[in-house]
DNA sequence: AAGTGGTCTAGACCACTAT
DNA sequence: TAGTGGTCTAGACCACTTT
């Protein structure tokens, strides 16, 4: 398996017998082969019909081997030309929050501690955000999230308040963090947007989260909708990059 | 369209002289009515067969449908129970570099700049990264790239240097960066790492982009491998966040 | 046993590209 | 015209879950 095999017309067959379902393994194969070097950036890949007939697979179990390619950015194809290896770039390159849940999917060592909570009169800047008046009333919301009793997040929001659903002071824990995180269903939003920045930890945050004044941190700012597409909550989060790595890869790994 | 329809049973139909294809449709018109609230979290979608009676298509066309939905985030299916509405949820959540891509496909208002590019030997560090051995000779670099004659990222790395291969001067400036960024098939790497940091510009970088010392910034550093998975290139990108925005959404959209 | 999603077949037709 | 990828059919069988 170390040994680079050059000649990709000497190939590995399909088990049907495995566990791993056949456009699975032929995905895999193919990869294999580019990773190896089989098949260079730029060159075109057997035809779909060669495929079908070389892992005696059908075109739709051959179709779906080749979009599975395209997904992990392996291959492209281009209709009437063929099927071609494309090279390492950026466009495909993303960081997802994978993390970042998992933190929070680990409930014995990640404990969400609330820092503040109460209503005020919504500012020009919260207003703005969530498109209601200034002077009407907001929930604001302080948080600190422990992992392992050593904060790693500190989280801020401004939520739209309806008078019309009052508000226990244990509910307000649950609100939105704990939806959002788990994976379970209980989050009420529709969408969001996010956005990531980089910024400096001001002399409260430096302290709330045991660091320096003016240390580096991310700060994930967000919108939340309800399924009204009405703007909800307003905030963000911060955190040190170095305790909540945002890191991945690109490319054909193994 | 834009009245809320909260009954599933009244459905649109696939139109089939239409360029859009059926399972495209179809994943449409499902989105559509979660977003609708017509199906709401963790509420089961009907079943494949009914869908198939439903909109009249095979049920290889229903499967690519709930597969589209599956990788947009909008539901997720458990074998022998059913298709289930996802509540958003953070480990969906993803940000790309495709902004940063865009930035280098422009090649009329971006231009590469160098400031540096010598050969020296390895210090520790450099040679723990690229797995070679201190005091081998690397290829240094330092780039400025500007985007309408505004400095916007600064890359700097370090380079694997190979004697048996000769550099030309002009050559080097191609290397790697264009590659990556223009999207073509022009990277001779096969795979790479990156992490996404929040930093402090030094003097140095501030002034290079013309900001003001100890703002706040964006490390991107990467880790790059050739076709034989040897790490050929560490180094890292700085950028304003706000310049180069790291945005993304989240959940049901349209 | 009945219902659900997951995979797969062996063709078909279409749109696009090359020659 | 021949070859390519893109879509789609009308079933089949399987594994899993529920009743």
């Amino acid at each position: 398996m170390s040994a680079l095999n050059r000649n990709p017309d000497v190939h590995k067959k399909i088990d049907r017998s495995a566990y791993e379902p056949a456009y699975a393994q032929l995905a895999g194969i193919l990869r294999e082969q580019v990773a190896s070097g089989a098949y260079q950036p730029g060159q075109k890949l057997p035809s779909e019909a060669t495929l079908c007939r070389n892992y005696d697979v059908s075109p739709m179990t051959v179709r779906r081997a080749v979009n599975l390619l395209i997904d992990q950015g392996v291959v492209r194809t281009i209709q009437g030309k063929g099927t071609f290896v494309k090279a390492l770039n950026f466009g495909s390159i993303s960081f997802n929050l994978r993390h970042f849940q998992d933190l929070f999917k680990d409930k014995k060592r990640t404990k969400i501690r609330f820092l503040e909570a109460r209503i005020i009169r919504a500012d020009a800047q919260v207003a703005r955000k969530i498109d209601i008046q200034v002077g009407q009333r907001v929930i604001f919301m302080r948080r600190l999230i422990d992992s392992d009793g050593e904060p790693v997040i500190y989280h801020q929001e401004s939520m739209l308040y309806d008078p019309k659903l009052p508000i226990v002071e244990g509910e307000l824990e649950l609100t939105s963090l704990h939806g959002l995180f788990s994976g379970g269903n209980e989050s009420s939003f529709k969408k969001g947007k996010l956005e990531l920045k980089a910024t400096i930890l001001d002399r409260e945050a430096a302290h709330l989260l045991k660091c320096a004044e003016a240390d580096p941190a991310l700060k994930l700012e967000h919108i939340f909708y309800d399924f009204k597409d009405r703007p909800v909550s307003w905030g963000w989060f911060i955190f040190r990059s170095d305790l909540q790595e945002l890191s991945t890869t690109v490319g054909i790994w193994g």
